[in-house]
DNA sequence: ACCAAATATATCGTACACGATATAAACGTG
DNA sequence: CACGTTTATATCGTGTACGATATATTTGGT
C-alpha cells in the first residue's frame, strides 16, 4: 500500500543507537581517565548502592547476562577494583564486593556524572521525565512476545 | 553538599543503554532470519533512500566512522548485499552500491520494521516525540565541548 | 611541476553484547 | 539417598564501536 520510504533518521530504534554511541563517545575519555569502561562504571554506581551483589543480581539490574559479566568482572578485579568470592552457602554463586581502590573513586566518579549531565543541556525535571519514557519503552519492547514463528 | 546517592536506575544514560540494548535483543532474531545485524540493517535502510553512497557519507548519517564501516560494508560485500568500489573521480573514495540481493529484502525488512514499530506499543505521535527529544540529546552532547581539561 | 598538508579509507588492539553451549552445584521426587 | 532437573556461572565465536595509527590519494601554494 503504502511505500513507507522510511530512512534512519525516521526509526525510534536509530535514535536510540546513535544517543547511547554518542554517549558512550562522552563517557570514554572521561572514563579512561579513571581506568574505566562504561559498563564498569555501571557497575560501580551499582555496587555504590548496595556492595557485595551476587553476578545474577547485577546481571538482573543492568539487563545483562554472565556471558558478559563474568569476563568484564574479571576485568575489573584484575584492575583491582571488585572481589570475587564463591558464597559458602551456594558455591554456585559468586558475589562481587568493591575494594577499598574501587571506594576511592567515588568523588571522582560523582564529578565526572554531573559533567555528563551538564553536558546534556537538560533541567533536573525534563531529564527524568525522558528518562522514564526510555525506560517504559525498554519495558515494553522487552516484555512482548514478539510471536514471531 | 548533596551525597547524591545515584543509583543505575537514575541515570538517564543507562536508560539509554538499557533500551538500546533490549532493541537489540528484539531485532537480533528477526534480522538473523534475513542474513544481517543491525548496523547492517541500518546500511540497507540508508542505501534504500539513497543508493551510491560513500563509506564518509555513510558514516555521517550513521554516526560511525571507516574503523568500524570497513570491516562491516566488508562483511556485507561478502555476503553479496553490497559493492565496494573506489571512485573514478577520486581514487580515495569507496562508493557502497546495493545488489539486487540487498533489493528483495525490502519488502521483508519492511514488515520486520512494523512489527518492530508494534512492540514499542506506542502510537505514532507519541514515538516521533520521543525519537526527536531522544536525537535532541544526541545532538547536545554531541556538539559540546566537554571542556574537561 | 614539486611537495607538505589535508582528506578518505583501512588496519589494529581492546572491550563489550549476545546466542549457544558447557560445567558444576543444589534441589526435588521417588 | 540416588538421579534427573533446575540454577548460577563460565566459555566460545561473531560482530560491532572506538581510539590510535597507517596508507594512499588529492590539493594547494610556490
Amino acid at each position: 500500500m503504502d511505500d513507507t520510504p522510511l530512512g534512519t533518521q525516521d526509526l525510534i530504534c536509530f535514535a536510540l543507537y546513535s544517543a547511547n554511541n554518542a554517549m558512550n563517545r562522552l563517557y570514554r575519555p572521561l572514563l579512561a581517565q579513571l581506568g574505566l569502561t562504561y559498563p564498569q562504571y555501571l557497575v560501580l554506581v551499582s555496587l555504590w548502592d548496595r556492595d557485595g551483589k551476587t553476578v545474577g543480581q547485577l546481571g538482573a539490574e543492568l539487563g545483562l547476562e554472565s556471558n558478559t559479566l563474568t569476563p568484564l568482572l574479571k576485568r575489573m578485579a584484575e584492575a583491582g577494583l571488585v572481589t570475587r568470592t564463591r558464597a559458602d552457602a551456594d558455591e554456585r554463586v559468586v558475589v562481587i564486593a568493591l575494594t577499598d581502590k574501587a571506594n576511592g573513586l567515588k568523588a571522582e566518579v560523582a564529578d565526572l556524572a554531573a559533567c555528563v549531565f551538564e553536558a546534556t543541556g537538560l533541567t533536573l525535571k525534563d531529564a527524568r521525565r525522558l528518562r522514564d519514557q526510555v525506560f517504559a519503552l525498554r519495558d515494553a519492547i522487552e516484555h512482548r512476545d514478539t510471536r514471531a514463528d
